[in-house]
DNA sequence: CTGATCTGTTACGGTTTCCGTAACAAATTA
DNA sequence: TAATTTGTTACGGAAACCGTAACAGATCAG
């Protein structure tokens, strides 16, 4: 499991639009302002634009802004949006272990303890909020 | 982050040695026992060896055995021994970034939190021995 | 002392995953 | 109608991972 970095610039895009205040930023202003590609970007963009993070419009003087404000956006949902899979993924070899049971009752035990470590991961994150990064990471 | 396979490799071989006695067992016999190649858990035994959780012995009559009675290993040492990386590794870009002061900081806040998390998890980790494993797991 | 056995390590090929970039279709506005 | 911008797909390269093979080094049996 990867922790990549989708999650952070993520964030980073999100603070950029936070801090270029009600206008809405192209994803090629966004890009440069982070140090990013742009493509890159716009995929990101567009799986928190789904799940309503942020706001986007086509066309001439489109682009993206905040759909809610950074002490409403939290570090969960960005996760959830931007990380298809979870943070810890365990690769249990059924295949394998089919004929030797105990192998399959240890798999069985360690799919449970990463997925309740998921679980308390994901409950940090909910804890922390766009503002909170900013105001902490941001001098 | 991956929770590759390793851990639960090496947990799977622990067990086995745990339940086969005083007899040191060969990487062949584990192997077969577990369902897994024998020089890929040889490569896991001889770092375990390394960290002091089980003894190896080469030559005729020669294997593995278990350093420790099972109550006296804990899963944040097997996890330490075998996994090289930190299971939450994060790619920061300095060197796309370096320009860009808010883009290091939140960099910087991410490698803090995920160091965090990995403390969480190792915590975690150090409270469950691998008797309990057996005892939870197998029956 | 010789041969068999077993560990410890290295190397390699194949597969998957990930990253970055380019390219283009769809939508919107001037 | 033309310019702009998002949204999506595709592709090539890089890195990580897995499984396997191979062999050198150490140890023991006889």
């Amino acid at each position: 499991m990867a922790a990549s970095t989708k999650l952070s610039t993520s964030v980073k895009a999100l603070c950029y639009l936070a801090e270029h205040g009600r206008r809405e930023q192209t994803s090629t202003a966004i890009a440069a302002g982070i140090g990013v590609n742009a493509s890159k970007l716009r995929k990101l963009l567009s799986m928190m634009g789904n799940s309503g993070i942020v706001h986007s419009s086509k066309g001439t003087q489109g682009g993206f802004i905040l759909a809610r404000k950074p002490e409403q956006i939290h570090l969960q949902e960005i996760y959830c949006a931007v990380e298809d899979r979870r943070a810890f993924h365990m690769d249990v070899h059924y295949v394998n272990g089919q004929h030797l049971p105990d192998t399959v009752k240890i798999n069985n035990f360690f799919l449970d303890f990463f997925a309740d470590i998921q679980n308390d991961i994901e409950n940090k994150m909910k804890k922390i909020s766009l503002k909170m990064i900013m105001d902490q990471a941001l001098h």
